[in-house]
DNA sequence: TCCGTTTGTTAAATCGGATTAGCAAGGTTG
DNA sequence: CAACCTTGCTAATCCGATTTAACAAACGGA
């Protein structure tokens, strides 16, 4: 781009040294001995001249970029994306690093070929993202490299995991519940997401909904029933409607996502039932509309941010990685959506 | 990171013919004569050994990184943000380049360290990005660079502009409620965001003011009023309410952005007043909310995703970049939140 | 005074490619 | 057959740093 830059040979012809001495001196390294005269000579010709050094060409000797990969399916859908991308941004920053973002869009050829890039231009370390947290089985390129997987799990794959923990995330919803006052009449919509498209459930429903019925249930309360739909917002008008529909009168919702939860705030409103006079709400994700609903919705905040940041501060950290998994707490955003039961 | 990787050498070496040779053969130059046999066994033996260029090293010679920087504001606050990077990004994986993401928060300094960060890491190019429409200020690093401003505008500063087409879209908004009908009864609500903060209004509220009352004016119809106030969610919700608690009746609103619009279905909602039977509404964004809120709404996109893409193709298109503002269309998503007026 | 250190500095090699300049072999032309 | 082109290939240099190895000069001790 323009104007030949700086090089360190002109700061040590200025300074009147050898490139040498100028990149010991301007290094800073003390194993190598510089005068203290040399040394601000050339620190001083640096500042006059504005040097900066072409880390491109230092990385050529010294093989490290200050630069990481990332690598994720979809950046763009929702919940996920700008905050795991900001967290990571401002940890890179931080320790100056620059962060090379890239998006699949779910395709392997893509992937790989993304990887590729990534790797021909030698990053220091990849983050291997989904915006889901699921199951993954990363390219084969990624073998071998300094890799964290992040909000998605990869066993057999040798390096550390970053996901939301859901499973606590599951029992403090139920804690806030049963904190209120909610013993019966507590539905759940949205379920372990038992759709077609996925049969076994998906990581998140399957640990919100393990956490969630195990404080009910140590708390001899329970669930009156599990409604497994998919997560958006039509899905949970439709199916509040059809309950109450048929007859029942929940007191308490615990629903998978706030999109489910706002379906379920327009099928009560046009019922005519209150939040949270006659049904309270609880959530989880914590998106925009949380806050904005009214009542302002009482969600688990699926920790978008932190999870950006700390695969990069692992990533970053010295010494190898070890493939752990860590949890990264959901904490609860308490709002207006949960009150004491309705009577009756 | 790890392994030796394959170099141009061993490839040579494997062909049994010089560096040179390996090199002219690998990218495929006319102008030096190689022997189809030799390039051959040099492609062969690439293959075989897996090699891929050290991009790093390349770029030290051609001073080309294949690299781009961008430098936004705030990626994370909703509307703009990831539409953006993923056009962005798209657009420059057709090209074979890869970005860096950087997000200074508004920080002047923190700017200049990162425009300092990506300079030294040799980028192509930069894309300067703002997440809402605005004059700037380019940091003084990027002057004489090859630059593309994005959703902001800098008088002064030689570079092309990429913004959305706001002045067309208050145009659209005021065709759309005249074809249904309305020419009386309508209410802007947000306005130019003649607020404390911006005095002055900004850009978006200007433009789709002026557009919306020239169109307006024209055919006979004219605004009930203007309500200047902030843009979010719970700004929308008061200042309806206090509409309506004046004894005003309004036929159409034109909300000056889909959170406005959520505001005001809320209050409508709670003055027992339906949409679009008794009220209209048309937005401006489309935001996520605006298709699932019900009625879901009519609003004028912001077209993020193709001024991602815009940016870069502009910025990768050869010769000297010209100073022009390229505007966007804002396309109208028709939903169902506009009808005729009501009666009365 | 001579020899071994310590100190301060630099020439040269290296990283992995791209590019320039030049060289040998074979083919043409006059 | 000498002079001149092509053709095909390679040695050497460069890009902008880091790093190794070596070398003077000053110093200290015997």
């Amino acid at each position: 781009m323009s104007e030949r830059r700086v090089t360190m040979a002109d700061v040590a012809r200025r300074a009147g040294v050898s490139p040498t001495t100028a990149s010991f001196a301007l290094s800073g390294r003390t194993d190598m001995r510089i005068s203290a005269a040399s040394r601000d000579r050339v620190l001083e010709a640096a500042r006059e001249l504005g040097y900066r050094p072409n880390v491109t060409a230092r990385s050529l000797r010294t093989k490290s970029t200050q630069t990481i990969g990332f690598v994720s399916d979809l950046i763009t859908t929702t919940p996920f994306a700008g905050e795991v991308i900001r967290g990571a941004l401002e940890a890179a920053r931080e320790r100056d690093h620059l962060l090379f973002i890239t998006e699949a869009g779910g395709d392997r050829a893509a992937e790989s070929a993304l990887v590729h890039a990534l790797l021909d231009r030698q990053v220091d370390a990849v983050i291997y993202a989904t915006m889901f947290t699921r199951y993954v089985t990363p390219p084969k390129e990624l073998y071998g490299r300094r890799v964290v997987l992040l909000n998605c799990l990869a066993p057999g794959f040798d390096a550390p995991c970053v996901v939301p923990d859901e499973l606590e995330a599951g029992r403090d919803a139920a804690r806030a519940l049963l904190a209120a006052g909610h013993t019966r009449g507590i539905w759940a919509i949205g379920g372990h997401q038992t759709v077609p498209a996925t049969p076994e459930g998906i990581i998140a429903g399957n640990e919100r909904m393990r956490g969630l019925e195990e404080v009910l249930r140590a708390s001899g309360a329970r669930l009156d029933g599990v409604i497994e739909c998919d997560w958006n917002t039509p899905d949970g008008y439709r199916e509040v409607t059809a309950l109450l529909a048929a007859g029942h009168r929940p007191r308490a919702l615990v629903c998978l996502t706030d999109r489910v939860s706002m379906g379920a705030y327009q099928a009560l409103g046009e019922a005519g039932l209150s939040v949270p006079g006659d049904v309270s709400v609880v959530s989880f994700d914590d998106q925009d509309i949380a806050s904005v609903l009214r009542p302002a919705l009482t969600t688990l905040k699926l920790p978008h941010y932190r999870l950006g940041r700390l695969a990069v501060e692992l990533i970053l950290r010295s010494g190898p990685l070890e493939a752990v998994v860590h949890r990264v707490p959901m904490p609860l955003q308490e709002r207006a959506s949960i009150g004491a039961p309705a009577a009756g």
